[in-house]
DNA sequence: CTGTTAGCGCCTTCAG
DNA sequence: CTGAAGGCGCTAACAG
């Protein structure tokens, strides 16, 4: 994460780039009407317009971006800091999050934090310097400086994947710890008493402390307890399932319902499960979250929470367009979640 | 892809913000010192140096980025244009070219063309308009006059996923064609003479249309043919392979091996196959294209040509950097595959 | 509808 | 090592 910026001064970017004053000249007009004519072509008579096209045509010219951003006070980028991009989930959020801001012209700035809330912090820095004119990010696992820096500037920002953070912030997403609950509820309904969560990083993850606390908060309800020996924190991979599973079943008197905080980690139990020859659901049922499309053409099918990732991606772009636009935006209502039940489940081994 | 660009303006991005005026007040030097001491602190005084770092502290200051990139003719923004962001194929590529280029202080602009030409150019024109100093794109299926377009602002781009585009563009990435040699080769020493291929495609993917030259040439030169009937274009999901898959073996006379130009389409031809149960590799081999996690996880586990996707971003951004500073580069090596073989394939049933 | 006039916030010579 | 001055390319009032 060190900054190496170059030693030395490079040669312009754009070195005898033309201008608009360019264009305007040859077109026999101001460099106003040039100006007029590229953001609102209908305040411009239709003769000079079209003159205007074939001088930009033949000039190819290509409006320069920062001192567009300079005058009007306005960069049409947006940002965006996701914990990883290397997946269909955020990759999902990212993709219809671009689509919908490229619609109204905006332009996306992203990076990855890796999970690491200092690249993070970094990264949100960055972006606000580049000028974005607002942020999209995930969670609300971040500390308080991070939330000053960026009310600072004014940025309108919205946080994805949760839908209430304490603190007011505007959240466009699901109830991580209500979806958990359900899932926890349902497996607990087919008979399951012992339970096991293959959770994400708590340390650097709300979602995934979440929803954890929804699944200890069902089983407490029933008057079940999670133990903590059938509690095993992992990054999201299926090979960390994998390894995980092994872990699970070696203790004595292992659960019968286990309980995935990410899809890649039941797909890695399901692997192993298979691997050991351990009948899933007949001797443990396995539950994910998110729904990815492989959730269904696993064998056997995995039950799980189904996420809107691309509708957050989508809404969250809305979102902040609308902000920037001076609209009067109501408090965002959480989005849905659905179980959705396929054949990793079923009761408990007699 | 309309634009619909807000009506009216809108207050200001940032109303008060402080300024770098405002830093070289408080710390009671000139305006031009705090630049300085900014963009290249060693040329400062320490005490100076430190008092301005107060300054800047206290005062929350954010750099305009506009504004330096006006002045100093540097936007520090790297673009990046994928045909699509939701998988951990082209996600993978972005992240490590993200993670690359923020290491040197830059930012990634990026989008998402949906394999279509025009909104590709809709975005690559926006990626310049906004000022990146230089583009990473995919592949070479792009009419002339994107090329000129981008040539006329002087911006270093680089085509990865390929390694040579006629037209002497400076490519990233490796041989499709050969790759898929070289796979439908070792099919053929297996003892198949019958091959399908389910492609991207074509129109709008040339490394789809490459690796099916590459197949078609390996049969060529065995004396084999590829019958157009055993030839599928679909879009790169396991949705679609399952259907293909399905077409497939309701023809008269199928194949003895499949050979699949992305890796969810070999995934859903194996799923299909499971589910008619039909043996594979027994009846039936099965290869793909990229080797992603679940290739081997699978099973029987998919044999399959492994893709720099990782090592195509880093060093995208690599090449792209050094361009930057005025380096001489040298025109990149292309890039290694690797035949994974896995379980999926196997000698045609006699 | 169009041209003129001032900057936007910062960097970068150029003197000192 | 530091300050003063000019301008990067464009937009946004303001007149006309």
């Amino acid at each position: 994460m060190s900054i190496r910026r170059s030693e030395s001064a490079v040669k312009s970017v754009r070195p005898g780039a033309v201008t608009l004053d360019d264009v305007a000249a040859a077109a026999g007009v101001s460099p106003a009407t040039v100006s007029r004519c590229l953001n609102n072509p209908q305040s411009v008579r239709t003769e000079k317009r079209t003159r205007i096209r074939e001088a930009v045509e033949t000039l190819n010219y290509v409006p320069h971006g920062a001192a567009r951003a300079l005058a009007s006070r306005h960069t049409r980028m947006l940002g965006a800091v996701f914990p990883s991009l290397d997946s269909a989930l955020f990759g999902g959020a990212l993709e219809a999050f671009q689509n919908e801001v490229a619609d109204a012209g905006y332009t996306v700035v992203v990076a990855a934090s890796g999970y690491d809330p200092e690249r993070e912090r970094f990264h949100i820095r960055n972006l606000l310097e580049s000028g974005v004119e607002g942020l999209l990010l995930v969670g609300n696992g971040r500390a308080a400086d991070v939330y000053r820096l960026i009310a600072n500037t004014g940025t309108p920002y919205v946080l994805t994947w949760i839908s209430e953070a304490s603190g007011g912030h505007p959240c466009i997403g699901f109830d991580n710890c209500a979806a958990a609950t359900h899932l926890a509820s349902y497996l607990c309904d087919l008979g399951h008493r012992r339970f096991a969560v293959f959770s994400g990083q708590t340390a650097t993850n709300d979602r995934a402390v979440a929803r954890l606390e929804g699944v200890r908060n069902e089983l407490q309800a029933r008057g079940l307890e999670l133990e903590p020996d059938f509690v095993f924190e992992r990054p999201f991979e299926a090979e960390a399932g994998r390894d995980a599973f092994r872990l699970l079943m070696a203790r004595d008197n292992p659960p019968t319902a286990l309980i995935c905080g990410s899809e890649p980690l039941a797909y890695g139990a399901i692997f192993e499960a298979h691997d050991m020859g351990l009948p899933v659901p007949e001797q443990m049922s396995i539950a994910g979250f998110d729904d990815m499309w492989l959730a269904a053409q696993l064998r056997p099918s995995l039950t799980t929470v189904q996420t809107p990732r691309i509708e957050m991606g989508r809404n969250a772009a809305h979102y902040l367009l609308a902000r920037l636009t001076g609209e009067e935006v109501a408090e965002p209502r959480p989005l849905e979640t659905k179980l959705i039940v396929r054949a990793s489940t079923g009761p408990p081994p007699d």
